[in-house]
DNA sequence: GTCCCTAGCTTGTTTGAACAAGTTCTGGGC
DNA sequence: GCCCAGAACTTGTTCAAACAAGCTAGGGAC
């Protein structure tokens, strides 16, 4: 059963998303949605918390929250696996290695990974496709620990994130993500099949398990105009947690 | 005066910063924190709700919580204006109009600034430079309503939302962006100094006013290699910057 | 009619208490 | 020595109350 807070923000984000409460307009007041939920003024502030953090309304000191748009941001928790994101969306995924190996970790990648030089760790190429065409490269480096559950995958896994799940538990819970642009270079224009030079976008990330150990270290090219990161962010609002 | 909390956050995300609570190592437990600060335990969970919103520490129930990283995610408010990222980071900004005129919405501009077809909009062409360097090339269209207040900004106004702000107390407070890779054009060539088809990184973002009024839309190009966007995601809190 | 100022409403901050749910560690039993 | 059951601890959720700070609409002065 989820909590009682996270049920009333359900219930307001299919009021906003349902267009009973359109865009531009005022939400009740903490004061009425306590009373209409029968609940304490901080359990309402918790659920309008939520919607803050997704960039579906607004709030200012002193004025009535207001709803700000109706397409809610998803998670960037999605941005972690390539796979799911594109399933959510409705594409075929197929994913597939192209090289494999184990090495030692260089000062950088150790560093990344929280590992000392010359930990043992996995490299992986891997070249997935979307609906069959070659959309993104993926060049990952994982932690020593995680190398015989990796190396356990089909060579054809679909989402690594999910078989990572599956076999050992492992949750990818946060990361980081550095996005910029490059040139594609001569093994990048190979595989994917677009000019060298040309302009790739790039990813690269670093994911923790959920209790903060590092795990993956990955630098992601995707070809220009296969996919577009979309970011809403609810800026000012940053705390969120109001009450205890 | 800061609230309690922000600032119990700031001692907080201090500490982290100057390596006293280092990566991996538990946060001590909200009982002691909010005995040590004389607060009640909510106030402390509202100070560690920020930093786990910066990334800065997770947490799961049960277990104490523990610092993930050192590098403080700046929140994506800094990514709405090119001038306050760069100075805060040190670097000097200028910026030029480069070409500006009126016209009426298309079709795509009128949905994406809530207009109506037709209705006037203000166009502008800027590119900015960086210590010099010519890095990005917005192209910007405004809502009729913020013309005249764009209009009577000087040429080289270094920050745009800034001048908006001190002017007309316009506060561009939430915002969509965009992310993703194209080809330089031959004008993107000519103005940003690089190789036509070359790697450009592209932005595109719809920012609004407080209140939800949407204000520009803009197409923003940045040389490859210049700027990299950091996203941060805490499990469903994100943080951005660009960083150098 | 216009302007200002205040009364009332709304969100923000904080307190203190209680219980629920999950983790960690300590002993005792084997 | 190993393993399992609790005890103790820690975070998560919720309540009720109070005051601070900011906004808005309406009424009074001009």
């Amino acid at each position: 059963m989820h909590p009682r807070y996270a049920r009333i923000a359900d219930e307001l984000r299919a009021a906003i998303l349902g267009g009973e409460l359109p865009v531009g307009a005022p939400l009740p007041s903490e004061t009425v949605l306590a009373a209409r939920h029968k609940v304490a003024r901080g359990t309402i502030r918790q659920a309008v918390a939520v919607l803050t953090a997704e960039g579906l309304v607004g709030s200012r000191q002193g004025a009535r929250r207001i709803v700000l748009g109706r397409e809610r941001s998803q998670n960037f928790a999605v941005l972690h696996s390539f796979a799911e994101w594109a399933r959510a969306a409705g594409h075929e995924v197929t994913g597939q290695v192209i090289e494999q190996s184990r090495r030692t970790a260089g000062a950088a990648e150790a560093a990344r990974l929280g590992l000392a030089v010359g930990d043992p760790v996995l490299q992986v190429l891997r070249l997935r496709r979307l609906d069959g065409v070659a959309v993104l490269l993926e060049r990952t480096v994982y932690a020593g620990w995680l190398a015989p559950a990796v190396e356990r995958l089909p060579a054809d896994c679909d989402s690594v994130t999910r078989a990572l799940f599956e076999s050992r538990g492992l949750v990818f819970a946060y990361g980081e993500h550095l996005i910029d642009a490059v040139a594609a270079g001569t093994e990048d224009a190979r595989l994917l099949g677009v000019r060298r030079g040309g302009p790739l976008l790039r990813q690269r990330r670093v994911t923790t398990t959920r209790e903060g150990r590092p795990a993956e270290w990955s630098d992601d090219r995707y070809r220009a105009g296969s996919v577009t990161f979309a970011i809403r962010n609810a800026a000012g609002a940053l705390a969120v947690h109001p009450q205890d």
